[in-house]
RNA sequence: GCGCCUGUAGCUCAGUUGGAUAGAGCACCGGACUUCUAAUCCGGCGGUCGCAGGUUCGAAUCCUGCCAGGCGCGCCA
């Protein structure tokens, strides 16, 4: 029974002398944020005051004194401002919750929302056609966070990265490739119109240009180890296919293009200390026929029809815009059915529920996605779409044109050497996911030794260095228990203790609402509160009894501390370097 | 025109899902290093929560209407 719980059946108890029962009234248990309130607050005296005809405040005073609790749980009864009831835990119970804390067993415990089911996440998934992007670094730092804190309250979070390695915009990337080659190459070529123009096509092109077909077959070798067997080099070399016929010849281009990028997005992920477990390629859809199987699925639904020669998915019944063409009068499917086809294939593969991050400008996929999963027959609640906005990079005052096709862009691997991987996450996990944000790019290099990140970094670098202070004094084998962390009862440690043992709620929170921004603020507010500590009580003092209580309060922050790092995906250092 | 998102301190953003006196960081002003690391701490300055109504004991939060900005409305992906 949770201390929610006993309190709800306490009340209850009381309410129904005044013919008020369970069913009737929705207790709420919160807590407030000013301290002095006590540990939770419920507004049920102002939620029933109106029905019973009294007065929310003289109501809470009835009811105050009628409840009656264990004082080793509950300290303290008080009502306060329009009528609010006021509980203070007795510190017995708040060091039952650190201790807790502790052993990882009792944490688990509380967190056990998920229950082993599986649950797919799909983040970034850009097209293979240039290197990533700062707005594949925002959507890789949620999407990585949000399944590390899956996996922390119990699910079986799995991360997936689709690959659309089969539509035009490839085919489009390798006739750039090709014509870039040419030119280099003293053949006239047209560049194709909406080509790509990108820096990197050139880097491609000149790095190609000397290699030989057996390098180039040991340049995809490095596929061997994971999970893109599918991708394979082409034959020959650039020599040999600029002399193809140039549909041919697009083709090699495309191919070796397409193994050389995503080479590059999953090294830029690797740095950014992104993982997937899954690199899902479209192309595998198309030969696999899960393509044409979707299709008919979707015509058994009945609603599909025909017009113009083209084939329709009556989206609008699921509250789209419009109608969506799935076979083209060409008769070659759209990405669209591809799509339909892919999660199809996840609800297949036996995930419980998909999450998806898209960017807004996807946003208008989502009712068109959601009817043709309904239709396919599968759970309404099945798919979800988280939609992170735009962010917006700004640089010499200028906002940067993000446009990938005229090759200006700030890349994931550009932010990686400006300010780092870990602030670069840390700074997008301080944002909601729909908060549009400006990040000052120049603002963000100057401020790197200012940033919110070293806050957190440092204060967990202070606990590391007072810990070793106190083995060189002698103080080995510390670890909480019960009698010392009961003595602190100094203002300072008090708020230290009421924020690490808000955790496994924040945890759970920030995971089930899908807000992994919730880590950052709660970093900041732990740190906050241990520098408070740090400075108004001697940890390593005279009193040895004091001294013993500090020193596990320190570990209880360290150990908090780096769960939560370790939940962002950033390094908890154990000393400060030089500041530059 | 229709749809989605956003509007909170000079700037960048939080605000525990409707609670009590709206909070951080940066910037600005003033203090604290002979000390367990000052990348820290303490104090100050700074607000018609875009505007106007509504819902109720109570609204930054919910509903409606405006205003402003971003994005989307292809047999592209």
């Amino acid at each position: 029974m949770t201390i929610h719980d006993i309190i709800r059946t306490e009340i209850f108890r009381c309410l129904e002398s005044y013919g008020l029962f369970e069913e009737d009234v929705k207790v709420d248990l919160e807590k407030p944020r000013d301290p002095s309130h006590g540990d939770l607050s419920t507004n049920i005296a102002m939620a029933t005051a109106k029905r019973l005809d009294r007065k929310p405040r003289e109501l809470a005073g009835e009811l105050a004194a009628k409840l009656d609790f264990d004082h080793d749980v509950i300290e303290s009864v008080e009502i306060a401002g329009p009528g609010f009831i006021n509980f203070r835990f007795a510190p017995a119970y708040q060091v039952d919750l650190l201790l807790d804390l502790w052993s990882d067993e009792g944490a688990i415990l509380d967190m056990n929302t998920g229950r082993g089911r599986r649950i797919n996440v799909e983040f970034i998934s850009a097209n293979p056609t240039g290197p990533l992007n700062v707005v594949s670094a925002r959507a890789g730092a949620f999407g990585a966070t949000l399944v590390r804190l899956l996996d922390a309250v119990g699910y079986d979070a799995h991360a997936e990265y689709y690959v659309n390695d089969a539509g035009r915009q490839v085919m489009l990337l390798g006739k750039s490739l090709r014509a870039r080659t040419m030119e280099m190459l003293g053949h006239p070529a047209d560049f194709p119109e909406d080509g790509y123009k990108g820096r990197y096509i050139h880097m491609m092109a000149e790095e190609l240009i000397g290699l030989s077909s057996r390098a180039i077959q040991e340049q995809a070798e490095v596929f061997n180890d994971e999970s893109f067997q599918r991708l394979t080099a082409p034959d020959g070399n650039a020599d040999a296919w600029v002399a193809l016929p140039e549909d041919e010849s697009s083709r090699r281009f495309s191919k070796y293009a397409l193994m050389k990028i995503l080479t590059w997005q999953r090294q830029t992920c690797r740095r950014f200390g992104l993982r997937f477990d899954t690199w899902y390629f479209e192309s595998e859809l198309h030969e696999t026929k899960r393509v044409e199987r979707a299709h008919e699925r979707l015509r058994k639904s009945e609603s599909v029809y025909e017009q113009d020669d083209a084939t329709w998915f009556r989206s609008t019944d699921y509250g789209d815009e419009k109608d969506r063409v799935i076979v083209r009068s060409d008769g070659t499917p759209t990405y669209f059915l591809a799509d339909v086809a892919y999660h199809y294939h996840k609800f297949q593969r036996g995930f419980e529920r998909a999450i998806d991050f898209l960017g807004p400008d996807h946003h208008g996929h989502i009712p068109r996605m959601r009817g043709a999963m309904i239709a396919l027959g599968v759970p309404e609640d099945w798919l979800e779409v988280q939609i992170l906005q735009q962010v917006n990079f700004v640089e010499n005052g200028r906002p940067v044109d993000m446009s990938k096709r005229e090759g200006q862009f700030v890349t994931m691997d550009a932010l990686c050497d400006d300010v780092g991987a870990d602030v670069a996450k840390y700074i997008f996990l301080t944002r909601k996911p729909n908060s549009h944000l400006d990040f000052d790019l120049d603002l963000a290099r100057e401020q790197s030794n200012e940033n919110p990140v070293y806050y957190v970094k440092y204060a967990h670098a202070r606990i590391c260095s007072v810990l070793r202070k106190a083995d060189e004094a002698d103080w080995k084998n510390v670890t909480p228990s019960t009698a010392p962390l009961a003595r602190l009862e100094a203002a300072p440690e008090r708020a230290l203790i009421r924020e690490l043992i808000r955790l496994p709620e924040v945890i759970t929170g920030a995971a089930v609402a899908r807000e992994p921004h919730r880590l950052t603020t709660y970093a900041q507010d732990v740190s906050g509160l241990f520098h408070q500590f740090y400075h108004q009580c001697v940890i390593l003092g005279e009193d040895r009894d004091t001294t013993e209580a500090r020193l596990q309060l320190c570990l209880l922050t360290r150990k908090v501390l780096r769960r939560v790092l370790d939940l962002i995906g950033i390094d908890a250092p154990e000393a400060m370097g030089e500041k530059e």
